[in-house]
DNA sequence: CGAACAATTCGGTGCGGGCCGAAACAAGAC
DNA sequence: GTCTTGTTTCGGCCCGCACCGAATTGTTCG
């Protein structure tokens, strides 16, 4: 061994197929029963059970019990940073099946990835808004000036107010480049929810865009889906 | 499975010790030979051979004939990002023997992370520029201004121009606290060598001060080593 | 040329760990 | 209380793969 942080270690528990799906399940924020995540991984529950307590015991996962449900959650988005890390080197999946395809071109199109918009629909609002002068490209992010914030605001996003706002991006994984993120991420995606331009599915980390939401995507980004 | 990237595979390939052994010896961005990583990782030479050539087959490193030797790399910089992301939720190994505990030791203290400097002296150092006005912090990175420029040029440090120059930060995970990557990094730690304050170990990342750099780092940074 | 060294391929061994089903345990629902 | 459902523990099976040593190929040096 070499350094005194044992790498190793943690990828061991990512390099399995079955705890890998659960963490991607899990990578949008939400919360999942041992059950849910036991089906969504085609396992069986004691499977799931013991793949979900060593998650837990690595400090990759939380968990929190409600009556005789066990809700497990991401510990803490840096986990989430790492596992998009690992997906940016990751190679090319082959698609076998039908609905595997499909399912990945749901995922291509808009996810969540904690909290803020990614795939398709997040890479181009991203575009969209550097390309409407919102937001400016720089070396490590974004920044909004100030006129930039005032869009934002009658948008129906507040922000602390600063003179500029520092935005930090994630590499998207599907699209090979980048999206917005930090709170202002997670504060755009939830503005859209709210107005009802997209709506979550059930056990997925895939959005969907409701039929208003592709007019004014349409219109006010020219985003056409 | 669920997406279309196969985070598995990767992790897999990260989760040997032996492997995860061989990319921290690669991670300073320096190359190696077969039986260089072999030594370094306690393997036969045939074992390295064979983790070595999955490697480079999974486009991790890169490698490169010379005469009778093969000299391995990182084949990018994403793939150190990566290593890093994951150390950083790596729980603290414990340290067993004595000798260990000092290689451990020399790694926290200052070593190289991809061309720019990490440990306690990268952060120590980033801490100093912030203090002394020549970095700002944001909330994605580093900002050079006007004057901070005129500071790195005064220190034998050219950047392309520009009104402000975004730097790009690292969470260092020894110290868990940012210090700087990106272009001025490597500038940085480049410009340390040449001024011989700082001078490469053989075969580690690790890096070390000399009397000189002790004292200058002192005198111009505040840094008491 | 042959000797020395670097690197790879191959065969065989052994251990770790992922999987399931059955059973135990826990917490509502009735 | 009993019944149902969610979750965990345990026993046993089996596959994958990291490891080494020996043999092989390739390159440099004398």
């Amino acid at each position: 061994m070499f350094g005194d942080t044992d790498i190793a270690a943690v990828a061991a528990l990512l390099a399995d197929p079955t705890r890998a799906s659960m963490l991607l399940t899990l990578s949008d924020g939400r919360a999942f029963t041992t059950t849910e995540l036991a089906k969504s991984a085609k396992v069986a529950p004691s499977t799931a059970s013991e793949h979900l307590s060593r998650l837990v015991g690595a400090g990759l996962l939380a968990v929190e019990r409600q009556g005789r449900h066990r809700y497990y959650r991401l510990a803490e988005p840096a986990i989430m940073e790492t596992i998009e890390s690992l997906a940016s080197i990751a190679p090319r999946q082959k698609i076998h099946t039908l609905s595997a395809a499909e399912r990945a071109k749901v995922l291509h199109y808009a996810r969540i990835c904690y909290h803020h918009l990614a795939g398709m629909l997040g890479v181009s609002l991203a575009d969209s808004l550097v390309e409407q002068g919102i937001l400016h490209v720089t070396d490590a992010g974004y920044v909004v000036e100030k006129d930039g914030l005032a869009w934002l605001q009658a948008f129906g996003i507040t922000l602390r107010q600063a003179e500029r706002l520092y935005v930090p991006w994630h590499i998207d994984w599907s699209e090979r480049r980048h999206h917005i993120a930090g709170s202002l991420g997670a504060a755009l995606a939830n503005r859209l929810f709210q107005l009802r331009w997209l709506e979550r599915h059930a056990a997925s980390r895939a959005v969907r865009v409701t039929s208003e939401g592709k007019t004014q995507l349409a219109h006010r980004f020219g985003i056409h889906l």
